[in-house]
DNA sequence: ATGTCATAGTTACCTTAGCTAACTAATAGT
DNA sequence: ACTATTAGTTAGCTAAGGTAACTATGACAT
């Protein structure tokens, strides 16, 4: 079954990969505190307003949770406005949400602050610094499976 | 005050570069299932693990969570044999935590797996690819605060 | 058309994770 | 010795996670 065996700098490239979107993940979730939503709901909408109107079950899947708790998770989101749910009429079983404009504009206010941390990292480097980040990017994309362009 | 406008090209690159981290880390988290502890154990185990002895205040302060988050953690973590605590004996008010050999094991071997996977999709690209990613890692490391070499 | 099975969500109920407020214990500073 | 500060814990609440059992709808094979 096919060479399992992968050479040692391909491992500690993925050591310290995964390392660093640790802890660069980690060190811009401060900025989450100030959009007033708890992580998981954070979460969730964020799934809701980039992959459009969803199922419930395929929501769950996206957030790697149980039905019940998506279930339990959209009531609160919906208590505040910030997602609605649209029945589907040709299988009246199952249940799609999309975000509100309210919420979209919650979400994207706190992308934003996200982004903007992570802006002020960017420009404290060299500008060839920079330029390398930004020509390894496309290689980060694929890997982590990022659709971009939708 | 300072020249707070980035370019566009900076700011596109923040927010690829913080989709890409966060796509990556969620595919990632799936392998954390094998290890039967929830998300937050492991994640304050990985800060024991790594950080050594550490107080119970400082370990809220890298979680971002309050104290009694962490102390009800620490409980059950203890509970399960993965941690232990040693009092400090120059100042009685602290406590410090340290992973037990069972602790550091698990930890291990769940990291493990999370970077098997991503292995698995570093082979699978192009060696110069991956040698352009390796070239960037360096920078990555640095506006993600990755401590390297402790 | 009807009986069976599969699928989508929800309800009930339990544990864990998070918070604030209030408390205990120990140290530091007058 | 008094006061204030610091480290953790306890109490009590809501939210987030799970499993098991349920409702309702759709699919399908007689």
């Amino acid at each position: 079954m096919a060479p399992s065996a992968a050479r040692p700098s391909t491992i500690d490239l993925a050591d310290r990969l995964h390392s660093a979107a640790l802890h660069l993940l980690r060190r811009l979730r401060r900025e989450d505190d100030a959009s007033g939503l708890p992580a998981p709901q954070l979460s969730a909408l964020s799934v809701i307003v980039f992959g459009g109107p969803i199922t419930l079950g395929d929501l769950a899947r996206a957030e790697q949770v149980r039905p019940p708790t998506i279930s339990k998770l959209i009531v609160l989101l919906e208590a505040q406005g910030l997602v609605e749910r649209i029945s589907d009429a040709s299988d009246r079983r199952v249940t799609r949400v999309r975000a509100t404009a309210r919420g979209t504009k919650l979400l994207h206010d706190g992308r934003q602050r996200r982004v903007a941390a992570l802006v002020a990292s960017l420009s404290a480097l060299r500008a060839s610094d920079r330029a390398l980040l930004a020509r390894a990017l496309p290689v980060l994309e694929t890997i982590s499976g990022t659709t971009r362009g939708r």
